[in-house]
DNA sequence: AGCACATAGTTTGAATTTGAACAATAGGGG
DNA sequence: CCCCTATTGTTCAAATTCAAACTATGTGCT
């Protein structure tokens, strides 16, 4: 494991950097157009799938972000009345958060045009085939284990 | 181009702003034991290839930052004298950031550990043939033109 | 029960990032 | 040369992010 990239190797990385930098751009560019950051999509988008509301902690390492980050954006959506937070029956500590009404007709405007960007700048530049690859490569990314 | 992604679609597009993710935590915690943030490693890691100094509009389009951002950041880096500015010569606009000796000693100081957590993460994970079909997929993703 | 420790979420203040507005220089056509 | 527009970099205020300290609740052990 020698301490030098070869040029392939560097360009694969720098590929994965740029890659997920351009792709966030283009992300947060068309989210900003339905007033949404990245991080509040995120937070809709993973709530959506979930009718029993979503723990902070947990929701905030599904999305790679702090608690304290969470705890922000999530005073933003509620603000707005785009999510709610109670605190969980089982456990006092805990706060589930749940997509309101709104929050889930705000998810139902934006996903469509979000999930034809994704498509175009990514999903329809490679063949299936590659696609699959990268997938499981990538999968195993900084992986814990 | 249907407006909805099929399970292997969603799951690769997961993986890649996952792998994204998580590689960005792990190196941006291995950077903060080096006083650098991210952002701070990147513009030493591109200007230790330019001997002749990079414009900051230019620095700021490779790194995929704002200017104004890059204006904070070269500013710090200033103040910690691991960078200086010029303006340049051809043109009175333009301002050429360099890397100063204490600077590249930062970086040489910094590279080595890095390199080898990249390796570990992201390029041991997977065979050589698959890293070259992530770069080249990659590498076409959310690219102008 | 009582104590120690772990976990959930929030608060706080500082650092960073952003977008818009701004000042200065460059370049092209009349 | 003069105007018009584009480009370069900075400044400014506001929004966001982070890490550390904090409060409150759960869990296990004795």
């Amino acid at each position: 494991m020698p301490n030098t990239l070869d040029d392939d190797e560097l360009a694969a990385y720098f590929a994965l950097r740029d890659a997920g930098s351009r792709l966030q751009r283009a992300v947060t560019k068309h989210l900003h157009g339905h007033g949404l950051t990245e991080v509040q999509f995120s937070i809709l988008a993973r709530l959506g799938g979930s009718e029993e509301g979503v723990a902070m902690t947990e929701l905030a390492r599904d999305l790679v972000i702090t608690k304290s980050g969470l705890t922000y954006q999530a005073g933003q959506l509620e603000i707005r009345g785009l999510v709610s937070r109670q605190s969980s029956p089982g456990d006092e500590r805990s706060i589930l958060v749940h997509l309101t009404a709104q929050g889930a007709a705000v998810l139902s405007e934006t996903l469509p045009s979000h999930v034809a960007l994704v498509r175009e700048l990514f999903i329809d530049r490679m063949p299936r085939q590659d696609l699959m690859i990268v997938r499981d490569a990538l999968a195993r990314v900084a992986r814990d284990g």
